[in-house]
DNA sequence: AGTTACTTTAGAATAATTATAAAGTAATTA
DNA sequence: TAATTACTTTATAATTATTCTAAAGTAACT
């Protein structure tokens, strides 16, 4: 019955997130598939608000997503358009761009024969890969 | 004179730009620099601006900055606060960033092993590492 | 010098995002 | 279970970065 939406609310508990009707909508939508993708929060309310069923507010999946950013469930980054991407592929990865569009390139396919030595007192978090593609001639 | 000007007058009219005031006044504070800098349109605008004499418009200021862009001098980039920010140096290299700040790493300090094939059709056009950054313990 | 084309500017417009504060709902307590 | 508390949603306003507009100004060309 609601026994679906079980592994969603218990991942909204488990983070410390009310399992609300709205957040288990999101995040069945967002972790249901099985595909991970990349969205912003405008197709996010394309996507979850087209069909004629109560709509989630605006206010409410920019809170939601931070919320589940913060969570660990979502990875944010930004491209050159100022406008703030998600992926719900939050183990560590890079990314081809090819104007506007993200395509995932698994860990293993890059690796660094040098890395530059972080400043004093600094560690490095993560490393972050984006090649830009272009169309051949 | 105004000899003192001259390399930016012909840096600005080798790239098709008029040289007013104004780009030649930004010209001389970006590229009349030992170092290479980052920087935001805000910064830009806080650091020309502050003296009493006359402003330079903000619209004139992105403008200017979006010239200089489009003529190779200025290379754009977004983290994740969706800011552009700026480098002067327009050479290939990648950064540290490390809550707002960024640090060049010259592009001979971090070398690849393993790329993977761009998708047919499309080829590399460039490679983007960005190091995050955090404290020890 | 006069004309044309490009530039600057103030201010309005836009787009993404964040803040506010009232109404609603989940969790906790009694 | 009822009452209380704490967190959430929502509509709307506010904010921020950026772009647009159209009038006034300036550089370049004849």
């Amino acid at each position: 019955m609601f026994n679906k939406n079980k592994p969603f609310i218990d991942r909204l508990r488990s983070s410390g997130l009310r399992p609300t009707k709205q957040r288990v909508k999101i995040s069945k939508f967002l972790f249901g598939k099985k595909k991970t993708f990349h969205f912003t929060v405008d197709d996010l309310n394309k996507l979850i608000n087209s069909k004629r069923s109560k709509k989630i507010s605006l206010a409410t999946l920019y809170n939601t997503v931070h919320a589940l950013k913060s969570a660990g469930h979502l990875k944010e980054f930004s491209l050159e358009n100022n406008i703030s991407y998600y992926d719900t592929n939050t183990s560590s990865h890079h990314h081809f761009y090819d104007t506007g569009k993200l395509i995932d390139i698994k860990k293993k396919d890059i690796n660094f024969k040098k890395l530059p030595v972080p400043p004093t007192g600094k560690r490095i978090k993560n490393v972050e890969v984006v090649i830009k593609l272009e169309d051949i001639k």
